[in-house]
This record gives C-alpha cells, sequence and structure tokens, in this order.
DNA sequence: GGCCAGGTGTAAA
DNA sequence: TTTACACATGGC
C-alpha cells in the first residue's frame, strides 16, 4: 500500500474520531508561552509527569516568561524533575523564556515558514515542538507529526515516512485551518491512548478499528 | 525489574 | 543521509 492508496480518507478518520470522542480542547495551557513550555516538558515524556512540573512552577509563581527569563537554574530544575531530562529542559526552558518577547512579535509579522525557522533556531525547539507551538500558541495551520501519529498512520494506512512525509501527507488532506489540524491532532492523541496496537486484535474501543492493519507490523 | 513516554542535539559510520 | 547514544523521572 502506497501513500496514495487511502483506505478511510483523513478527513473521515477526522469526523468519525471527532463524533466518538468529542472535541479535546486543546492545547491544555493558559498561555501561548505555556504551550511552549509544556511542549519541551512532553518531549519523550507522558504528559501526566509534565502536569506535575507546569503544576509546580505555576506554585512557585514561575511559569511566565519573564520570571523564567531570570530564574535561576536550579528553581527551575526542582521544578520540573517529575519531567525527566530535568536539567537540559531547565536550560531550554531559561533559554526559550528569554526569547519568547521576540518570537511572539515574530508571529505578528511573519509568515509560517519563517517564524517556524526562527522557533527551530531555538536550542531543544525541534520539528515537532515547533511545529506544536506554531498551531497551539499562534494559530498557524500545521500538524505536528508526533510518535502517536507514526503509529497510527502505520497502523491504518500501512505505511510510514520520516517526518515532512507524513505532515505533507495529512496537510494536502485536510482543509488548511487551524482548528480543523488543532482538533485533528488531539483527537490522533486521544486515539492513540486508548488503541489497540498494545492490545491486539480484539479492541473493541476503537471507532476506526476496521480500518486498521493486524497488529506487528514494523513500527518506526 | 524492564520498558516506554506527545524528542532533540551531537557525533560517528 | 542514516544510525547510535545521552539526556532522567515515573507509571505500569
Amino acid at each position: 500500500m502506497k501513500p496514495g492508496d487511502v483506505r478511510i480518507k483523513p478527513t473521515e478518520l477526522y469526523s468519525s474520531l471527532l463524533t466518538v470522542f468529542g472535541p479535546q480542547d486543546w492545547w491544555p495551557a493558559r498561555t501561548g508561552f505555556e504551550v511552549a513550555v509544556g511542549a519541551i516538558l512532553t518531549q519523550q515524556t507522558s504528559w501526566k509527569n509534565v502536569e506535575k512540573a507546569i503544576r509546580e512552577l505555576r506554585r512557585k509563581k514561575l511559569l511566565t516568561a519573564k520570571k523564567l527569563a531570570i530564574a535561576k537554574q536550579p528553581a527551575i530544575e526542582s521544578c520540573i524533575r517529575p519531567a525527566g531530562f530535568y536539567k537540559q529542559k531547565a536550560r531550554r526552558i531559561r533559554l526559550l523564556a528569554q526569547e519568547f518577547p521576540r518570537i511572539r512579535e515574530s508571529a505578528k509579522k511573519l509568515k509560517l515558514p519563517e517564524l517556524r525557522t526562527e522557533l527551530l533556531e531555538l536550542d531543544g525547539v525541534g520539528k515537532e515542538t515547533a511545529d506544536s507551538v506554531l498551531l497551539y500558541a499562534f494559530d498557524f495551520p500545521i500538524l505536528p507529526i508526533d510518535a502517536y501519529t507514526h503509529r497510527i498512520t502505520q497502523r491504518i494506512y500501512g505505511f510510514d515516512g520520516d517526518y515532512e512525509e507524513l505532515r505533507l501527507f495529512y496537510e494536502s488532506r485536510l482543509p488548511r485551518d487551524p482548528s480543523i489540524l488543532n482538533e485533528f491532532h488531539a483527537l490522533l492523541v486521544e486515539l492513540a491512548k486508548r488503541n489497540c496496537w498494545k492490545k491486539g486484535p480484539d479492541c473493541q474501543s476503537c471507532p476506526v478499528m476496521g480500518e486498521c492493519k493486524p497488529a506487528g507490523s514494523k513500527l518506526k
């Protein structure tokens, strides 16, 4: 099966998931800056542990770009320890906080590709993180591709590709509408969390089980 | 006790 | 261009 050889269309997948799961109301953050911090924290880390880190940053009144930009490294580290890689992430969050005012201004002036380039220049901001910030903090029409999306794509469409291949595959088949892409990504995560690639072929809860390949396909 | 989680940067093959 | 590895805690 090739990328063009689609079983259920992404638009139909979107509709089914929205019907079954309902709106996911993402990203769980209060400000654009919090989106960016969460995006760093969630790298290779479960959202449960990110929540603990966010809560602690908030409790210590550190969860603003202004405060984090001048906070002591150990103060940040002690808050975010549950999210893992805490020394690395503390340094990167501090740098992010220092750059965020400039990024916010760029978001008003620049077009998507240019702003994306700026984000990618930040330490610790790779494609997924950059695209999450673009979509969930600044409302640009772009779809972040995470590990879940790779697995679901493998499962439903029977193929996997690199980051840009998957992003273009979905973006070219969905409306160029940030609210749709926002919801779509969130719904994929919800599906992935409940999904059955771990449970085997008997999974009854997955709304698109009939579209899935049998378990055991090579995952990327 | 082992494996993995909404990745990224660096260095070597 | 691809692959390997470090980074680290917490849940199951």
